[in-house]
DNA sequence: CGATGACGTCGATATCTATCGAACACTACG
DNA sequence: CGTAGTGTTCGATAGATATCGACGTCATCG
């Protein structure tokens, strides 16, 4: 029953490296996408705690539509919640090794927690 | 004669991820590392006239700042001339393949000219 | 149906950032 | 010494962005 919009996700052809290390740019978003490579797929409110970021709900919601319309994570539609995971495909097919070198990175050298 | 300004280069041990990629996330910085990548070294004025960019040199002063600050590039004093090039090794010790993902995109996919 | 839980959107706000021109500092050269 | 070339810094400004709380929407569960 799962359903994709892709309405709200960029095909892979339109993604702009700009667009993508601006969204990774932010360490909270940084940290999300980080969280999110290593879990494989989760609802937002569990991303949201699994980060241990402290933002407001909707200031998380404001960081998932950049991380989707630069075209890092999609959205799956289920039941009642959207199960976010990363476009590692598409970012490989487009930027070959940035998200692994991304992901590579050790904690210490992210920036501000 | 050459001298270094190590007052205003941050140590390798002091680079952050989230300053790098917020430092490469605006197109004329992004531009700038790149055309400067392919030269090797280049004074600041033949950069500013390599890239193509129109900016004032006083947005391109701003940018390049930001691009020393985190890290990225590298200020030699010649003369009357600051020498740029890139940090090449010290980016690939602490990010190894961000550099070469970010250098290997073609330049369709960058962003905004 | 009504309540609850999961998210997105809106409007407001405070901060950051890109941009510019003018003014300044320094080197080179006559 | 004066002029030209190279580059930085300052002050101002317009636009972007991160943040929040309140509200609306949709699905689920009783």
């Amino acid at each position: 029953m799962d359903t994709t919009i892709d309405d709200r996700h960029p095909p892979a052809a339109d993604l702009r490296l700009s667009t993508v290390l601006a969204a990774l740019a932010d360490p909270a978003r940084l940290a999300t996408v980080r969280a999110l490579a290593t879990v494989g797929d989760s609802p937002c409110s569990e991303l949201h705690h699994t980060t241990g970021l402290r933002i407001s709900r909707s200031t998380f919601s404001h960081h998932q539509r950049i991380l989707r319309e630069a075209g890092i994570i999609r959205e799956r539609i289920h039941g009642a919640q959207r199960i976010l995971s990363v476009r590692r495909d598409d970012l490989d097919t487009c930027f070959p090794g940035l998200l692994g070198a991304i992901l590579d990175t050790s904690d210490a050298l992210l920036g501000a927690p």
